[in-house]
DNA sequence: TGTACATCAGTGAACGCGCGTTCACTGATGTAC
DNA sequence: TGTACATCAGTGAACGCGCGTTCACTGATGTAC
């Protein structure tokens, strides 16, 4: 099945280990074609990378991609999922236990740095499924669903982060959450497609750091937001 | 010539007008398959779109394209830097003429706002140049060149804008610049794949501003920017 | 434990299609005299 | 101004190729007795 539950199953070590054999290896085989997917995409881009590079990057013929999914939108659909299913925990895992920080601000920054994926692979794909769903409206249900997900968990941090610092935000957290992701995705295409600049490299740190303390800093003029 | 420099001469009407008859029509080809390209890659991304269908759109055949051009890849490239020239043009533009404002970083914000292209053509089939730069190193080239310049006066502005409001910046405007731009990028991106939340839509200027001020206002805490 | 049968997971050949690119050609435009 | 020739800009048929998808088949695995 190629359905969004896939991942939650074990995957089955079905050719590595010759003791306890596997009974159902369709879940490791989804696993590994995911995998396949994931460098491909990422290497090629979704319309670029063929079916047949996939399955041979997996191991496997053309044959047994279609009996786990239908079509390739279907398996960009399904990687999709499984990777902001594991981004997604990750943040909830580094949401708990923010109090009794010296510094609640500089601690929420830490940990979205700490849960946000930065790395070139998930980069690529990411973006690209973000275009992908703006062309696709399909597409754009299951990218709505996650974004929600992880907004909501954001803004928690960044609720929590401001409670126990004992300020209030200038904007609301939901704003400043999405401003804060659209920061990291901005910073994190500018650094793929421009992997040698140190400068770039280092940015979302001190980024991060000045839009936070901002938020909670009283602004010196009096009018900080606009009519609109 | 599909070079960079197309862009220079002026279209002529060699279709519209009956008096006044075109000698040379390739700048006015070049020009509409361009136009063609954007949308068609707006559309369907760039792998997706093919040659036919961007000739198509041109109202010409496929034996036109390669007439003027030697590849796909070549018309991409040659319509983002078009493209990319406006938006410098533009920026170039809104640059000058910055003092004697009462707010000069309020009067930034609305230059950024104002110089930045927003539609949601542009902002797909940017995006899309920049994964495209991320895995060809000859599109890469033609990227940083074009970033250079924006950055280049995107800092200047900052700078200029600090100096009018007699004011610090807490980082040096170079970084700044590039958070600005990256926080535009990604905000266009999100606002591309969830274009009925108005929230999103609503979201760039504010963000901007709390930016801005952070950078020129002294934060609360000593140390602002991290040790690294 | 052994045998017979059912189901599962994956093979690999085949399908038709549309792609990017090439090229011989042609009518429109420009130049020389 | 008119004619002859050269160049230009674009046509449209043809090329081979690799794509996504289908499907009849097969060996591996699971179940019943």
């Amino acid at each position: 099945m190629p359905t969004s539950d896939a991942h939650l199953y074990p995957i089955q070590s079905c050719i590595v280990s010759d003791v306890g054999r596997p009974r159902r290896r369709r879940e490791a085989t989804v696993e590994r074609l995911l995998d396949a997917a994931l460098s491909a995409f990422a290497e090629q881009g979704f319309a670029a990378a063929s079916v047949e590079d996939i399955c041979s990057r997996g191991g496997f013929t053309r044959g047994a991609f279609y009996s786990s999914f239908r079509t390739k939108d279907e398996l960009f659909a399904a990687l999709f999922d499984r990777e902001v299913r594991r981004e997604l925990a990750r943040l909830e895992e580094l949401l708990t236990g923010l109090a009794d920080e010296p510094d609640p601000v500089a601690a929420a920054v830490e940990r979205c740095l700490g849960a946000f994926r930065r790395d070139r692979t998930w980069t690529l794909v990411n973006t690209e499924y973000a275009l992908h769903a703006a062309r696709h409206p399909e597409a754009a249900a299951l990218l709505h669903r996650h974004r929600a997900g992880l907004h909501a968990q954001l803004t928690a941090l960044i609720d929590r982060a401001a409670a126990d610092a004992g300020v209030q935000l200038v904007l609301p957290a939901g704003q400043l959450a999405r401003t804060v992701s659209a920061l990291h995705d901005g910073l994190t295409l500018l650094q793929v497609s421009q992997p040698d600049d140190d400068e770039v490299a280092e940015l979302e740190r001190p980024a991060l750091l000045l839009l936070l303390r901002a938020a909670v800093t009283s602004p010196a003029p009096a009018t900080h937001l606009p009519e609109s």
